[in-house]
DNA sequence: AGCACGCCGACT
DNA sequence: GTCGGCGTGCTC
């Protein structure tokens, strides 16, 4: 007997190994972990399958070290969607697999225990606590232990008092307090009130039965619906008749920052026992949430990305929340797009996928004209609610005030008189992206990167946003020694000083990344805009996000023009996106909102298309536009990148890549570059690309193979990093 | 990736 | 004479 091994390594293919010299207790399976001697070391493997020959020498063979599981943690079918990936994204299968487990599943950890971490008091802690005068804190925490019989768990002892381990520290060493583990709250239904929801419309009834009589079998739909046309309500409705037969479901949501809202409103209306997944829990939190779905527990799973793979014996249903997000498409190593493997694993499980969006993605919208996906769409707004006016503003040759030209500022002063709220977006943080001297021309460049520096007047450094890098600001010019240095551009830190001095009187709040640094101080800053509390509002892509300001009629874009002529062929359909979800974020029934995009472009064929006809004209006006350029959907790519600390290593090993590319070249497959990247100099590395195109997608994979094949053989390619992205998202 | 082998330059 | 630099090859 012969087990077909994935060692958790770069190499392209499985291994394979006897079983287990010595008697073990448990029969090794696919999908079981394993320890396997490797060369001179040992490696953490997944055994794959069990195959009665090798093509290897017989003798080469060596057994299996030990088996690290009594059950297998991925099932046959887990397996073959993760290999598959692995195939698809050109990736060492056992890396893929152990990407797809916890992180305290990728390497040989003890069992998990029971419950969480937490601290009880002692049978002496109990009796006697009133010594603890004259330590006020540990007295609090004694307190608190002292009402709960098993102990407080150390997340909930933290939530109650915020940091008390020196408290606690304390306890202990005085023999009053002890660690235990508390039993964690097993996924449960909601024990609140079950709520009901608000009627559906008719488009809303007509999506959720159109897939409904789906449930059961293999298909894909694409859910077109406006921002506030109730696509939540379709998911929860889809849920609850998935639900109630039993079977699974996996939600997909972009970024974890909007899992606890949409996890609050499922828990309210689905009695169903639920759990989260994504990066932001702890080690153990994820492999119990990971655990719970695996064995079934879980009825609902509500994850980031990396949830796509998460094992879900009963799986009936798949809903990808902001299908366009580019979140879905992980961007470094295993390079996989979590919402095509949706509908990939959808097919496999014989499921419905629904992919929900305002802003579809090109690809899905030309999925869904070519017949593969079936479009629900949802046109109007719930609640009458009026769609918001787009509203281009040429701001060539106008005095600009703070960026702002002279119709904005007083549409703003209308509506803030007028007690409205008014939203800012400009998607530069800091307070300006330059700092130059006025009198020799000297500009403040990062030593590592192709990039300036950008300023940060609070913090009074000089940060470079692409490598970390942080210098102080000088006082004197370093070139000149000159005194007049000068801040050129503005970023939201420079906007919110420019505000405060022309609206003195006006309440206003900043979101970007720097000014929400503190945990949970985002959450606090978007909850009071969304109560209304602050007329102003300013901010980058953080505040497009999920969030909708009802009380805001007016939404100034001020640096629009950066999406249309970007060098991504991307950057228009991305403009587009960020332009219609904020539009979404703003106004109500009553008061529908304003969107004022500020551009020197104002002729734009596509943004005329956007502003006039909005985003479904739009899109087919770009997807034309792809058409005609031969550009993805209507070709498919796969881009190398490489990257080297000298100038010209990473170009000539892409000359190497790009000579071997032409050696075994199939026909309609063709090999673009080497180009310097973007960015050529980033983090001090020099970085190189090679784009391959085909019209059809398998001759690209056959190539793919037989190139990577040859590229792996290279030889003197020391000092290059270098990797491939199929279905590229982002040419950086 | 890790690890060893092996072939050239600078040390005791 | 040896130590150690990293280019090269291999891992069931």
């Amino acid at each position: 007997m012969i087990f077909r091994v994935a060692v958790d390594a770069p190499l392209p293919g499985l291994f394979d190994y006897l079983p287990v010299a010595s008697r073990t207790a448990y029969t090794p399976a696919p999908g079981m972990r394993v320890l396997v001697p490797l060369g001179r070391s040992q490696r953490m493997g997944m055994i794959v399958e069990l195959a009665g020959r090798t093509d290897q020498a017989p003798d080469r063979l060596k057994p299996i070290d030990s088996l690290l599981d009594q059950t297998p943690l991925l099932s046959p079918s887990d397996l073959e969607l993760i290999l598959w990936a692995a195939r698809y994204y050109k990736h060492p299968p056992g890396e893929a697999l152990f990407s797809a487990l916890p992180v305290r599943l990728r390497r040989p950890s003890p069992p998990l225990e029971d419950g969480e971490p937490g601290w009880r008091l002692t049978p002496e802690g109990r009796r006697g606590i009133a010594c603890l005068t004259r330590a006020p804190k540990q007295a609090l925490v004694a307190r608190l232990l002292l009402d709960s019989s098993i102990g407080l768990s150390t997340s909930e002892l933290r939530l109650r008092l915020g940091d008390c381990r020196g408290a606690l520290g304390a306890l202990a060493t005085r023999g009053l307090a002890e660690p235990c583990r508390i039993a964690s709250a097993t996924p449960q239904s909601a024990r609140a009130p079950f709520k009901s929801g608000p009627g559906l419309n008719d488009d809303q009834r007509h999506a959720v039965d159109s897939v409904r009589e789906a449930l059961g079998g293999f298909r894909a739909f694409l859910l077109d619906g406006v921002t506030g046309s109730g696509k939540t309500e379709v998911y929860i409705q889809l849920l609850r008749t998935l639900l109630a037969s039993g079977r699974q479901a996996l939600l997909l949501v972009p970024e974890i920052g909007l899992t606890p809202q949409l996890q609050r409103r499922l828990a309210d209306r689905l009695d169903f026992p639920t759990v989260a997944l994504h990066s932001a829990l702890s080690a153990g939190d994820r492999e119990r949430a990971w655990r719970c779905a695996a064995a079934g527990d879980a009825a609902l799973v509500l994850g980031t990305r990396s949830a796509v793979f998460v094992p879900l014996p009963r799986l009936g249903l798949i809903l990808v929340d902001e299908e366009h997000d580019l979140s879905f498409k992980q961007q470094d190593g295993f390079r996989y797009s979590a919402r095509d493997l949706a509908v990939r694993r959808a097919q496999q499980a014989g499921c419905p996928v629904v992919l929900g969006s305002a802003t579809p993605a090109l690809e899905t919208l030309h999925n869904a004209r070519m017949g593969r996906y079936r479009r629900l769409e949802l046109p109007v707004r719930a609640g009458g609610a009026l769609p918001p006016e787009l509203l281009t503003l040429d701001i060539r040759a106008q005095p600009l005030r703070a960026g702002l030209s002279p119709v904005l500022l007083r549409m703003m002063r209308e509506q803030l008189a007028n007690a409205n709220q008014v939203l800012l977006f400009l998607n530069r943080r800091g307070f300006a992206p330059v700092l130059t001297c006025h009198l020799c021309g000297w500009v403040g460049e990062c030593p590592h990167c192709d990039a300036r520096l950008t300023l940060h007047l609070a913090a009074n450094r000089l940060w470079c946003h692409h490598c970390g890098l942080i210098r102080s600001v000088p006082g004197n010019c370093p070139e000149c020694k000159g005194s007049d240095l000068r801040p050129l551009g503005r970023g939201t830190e420079r906007l919110e000083a420019e505000l405060r001095q022309l609206f003195p009187d006006t309440r206003l709040v900043r979101i970007d990344r720097d000014s929400t640094r503190r945990k949970g101080e985002l959450e606090r800053l978007l909850e009071a805009a969304r109560r209304g509390e602050i007329p102003l509002l300013l901010g980058t892509q953080m505040l497009a996000k999920g969030h909708h300001f009802p009380g805001v009629t007016l939404v100034g874009i001020l640096d629009l023009d950066q999406g249309l002529y970007g060098a991504d062929f991307r950057a228009p359909e991305r403009m587009a996106q960020l332009v219609v979800q904020v539009a979404g974020r703003a106004g109500r029934a009553q008061r529908p909102g304003r969107v004022v995009l500020q551009t020197r472009h104002p002729d734009h064929p596509l943004l005329v298309t956007l502003q006039q006809q909005g985003y479904a004209t739009f899109a087919d006006a770009a997807l034309e536009e792809r058409r005609q350029a031969g550009l993805p959907p209507f070709s498919y790519q796969a881009l190398m990148r490489a990257d080297s600390s000298e100038q010209e290593t990473a170009k000539q090993f892409l000359h190497r890549a790009a000579h071997e590319a032409n050696a075994c070249a199939r026909k309609g497959v063709n090999i673009l570059g080497p180009i310097p990247a973007p960015m050529e100099v980033r983090a001090g590395r020099y970085r190189a690309h090679l784009l391959v195109q085909s019209n059809l997608r398998p001759p690209l994979t056959v190539f793919l193979d037989a190139w990577l094949t040859r590229v792996r053989a290279l030889r003197g390619v020391a000092r290059v990093r270098w990797s491939l992205d199929v279905d590229p998202q982002e040419m950086l």
